[in-house]
DNA sequence: GGGAATATTCCC
DNA sequence: GGGAATATTCCC
C-alpha cells in the first residue's frame, strides 16, 4: 500500500539500523543490498513495512526504482542502484522512480502537446490552402481572359495558315468562361493579385508556406 | 495492494456471509451497504480482507467503483451502486470501476488516436499543397507568355493610344520572365496542365481537397 | 524483469 | 469525494 514516497526511506533506515541484519543488509562496499534470507525477510519484515506478505512485491519496487539485480558468488541477490548507498542519505533523496515510470508520465503529456502542435500546423496550413486557391481563382480568370483576347485577335487580324491552327486549338480549349477583357477589368485583377501576393510574390517565402517546396 | 479484480467479490462475499453482520450488512432492501461500526469493520475485517488498517482506503476503493454514499437516518454511512444488489451476483459482475477512471483510461488512447488522424491530415494537405503548387507554376508560365504574346501584337499592330497605355502598364509589370512563345511551347504546357488537372478539373472536387473551399 | 491493472495513500 | 502519486499484484 501507498506509503506516499516513503518506500526508499523505510528501506535505507532498515538497512542502517542493522534491525534485520539475518536477512537483509548493506553489501561489503556499501552500494548493495544483500539479501540474506528472502524467507525471514517475508516473514519478520514485510508484514510490518511493506503491507505485503509476498517478497516478490519486494523485488518489484526495487526493480520500479531502477535497482539492478545480481546474484553473488553464495548465491544470494544483490540489489545496486548508483544512488543508494550506505550512509550516504544526500543521495538517496534525489532518487527518483525509474526511468521507464517517467518517461511514462512524459509520454502522456507529450502525447497532447503534440496534439496542439498538430492542430495548430493543420489549421496553419488550411488557411494556406484557402489562399493559394484564392491565387488560382484569380489566375484563372487572367488567362482565360487573355487567351480569349488574343484568340480574338488572331481571328481579326491573321488568317487561318498553318502555323496559327495550334494555337487557335489551344485557345479554343481554353476559352470557355470569359465574357470579354479590357484595360479596367486586367488593372483590377492586377490589384487584388498585388493584395493577396500573387505566385512570384514574396508572401511564397518557405517561412509562410513551410510545405510548399520552392523551385 | 491489488489483488486484482477481486475487490467487489470479496465485498459481496463478505455481505452474503453475513459473517461480519455486527459490522457491516446489506440495507433493509438489498440495495445498499450499510456500515453497522466502521470501527469494528476497520479492526475486524479490513486487515484480514484489505490489507490496509485504514477504513478510509476502502471508502475510496468504493468510490472510485462509483458507489455513492449517503446517511441514513441512524447516522450510519450507506453505500448504493445500481449494479451491486444482495444476492444478485450476476449485474455484479458486469459491474466496472466508474466512468471517471475509464474514461481516463479512454483519454489517452483517443490522445494516440487524434494524433493519428491529425497526422494522417497533414499529410493529405501537404500532398495538396505540392499539386497546387505545380498548378500554380504552369498558370504563372502560361499567363505570362501569353501576357507577353499580347504586348507583341498590341506593340506591332496598335499606335500607342490613350486606351492601351492602361494595357502596357498592365503587361509590362508582368511580363519579366518569358522568353517567347509558340504554338508548341503553348500545346506543351497545356498537356501538363491537363495531367495534372487544371483548376477547374473535377481534381478540385471537395473529396480530393476537403480543406479548399469551392466557389 | 517489467507492463499493465488494481489498490492504497496522500492531499486538496 | 475524488485527482494524482505511489504501491502491490498479476501476468507475460
Amino acid at each position: 500500500m501507498g506509503n506516499k514516497k516513503k518506500f526508499l526511506q523505510k528501506l535505507f533506515h532498515i538497512l542502517q539500523s542493522n534491525q534485520h541484519e539475518d536477512c537483509i543488509q548493506w553489501s561489503q562496499d556499501g552500494n548493495s543490498i544483500l539479501i540474506i534470507s528472502a524467507e525471514l525477510f517475508q516473514e519478520k519484515v514485510m508484514p510490518f513495512n511493506f503491507n505485503s506478505t509476498k517478497i516478490s512485491a519486494f523485488y518489484r519496487q526495487l526493480s520500479q526504482y531502477g535497482f539492478k539485480v545480481k546474484q553473488n558468488e553464495k548465491k544470494q541477490k544483490q540489489f545496486h542502484h548508483s544512488n543508494f548507498q550506505k550512509g550516504n542519505i544526500e543521495k538517496l533523496l534525489t532518487l527518483e522512480k525509474r526511468e521507464k515510470l517517467q518517461s511514462h508520465i512524459d509520454y502522456r503529456s507529450s502525447l497532447s502537446e503534440e496534439n496542439k502542435k498538430l492542430n495548430n500546423e493543420l489549421k496553419l496550413l488550411q488557411k494556406q490552402q484557402l489562399v493559394i486557391q484564392a491565387q488560382l481563382n484569380i489566375h484563372t480568370k487572367i488567362y482565360l481572359q487573355i487567351c480569349k483576347q488574343i484568340k480574338g485577335i488572331y481571328n481579326f487580324y491573321f488568317k487561318c495558315d498553318e502555323d496559327s491552327k495550334d494555337c487557335n486549338i489551344f485557345f479554343d480549349t481554353l476559352i470557355s468562361v470569359s465574357k470579354g477583357f479590357n484595360p479596367e477589368i486586367a488593372s483590377n485583377i492586377f490589384e487584388e493579385l498585388k493584395n493577396i501576393g500573387g505566385p512570384i510574390s514574396p508572401q511564397f517565402s518557405p517561412l509562410l508556406f513551410p510545405y510548399l517546396k520552392i523551385n
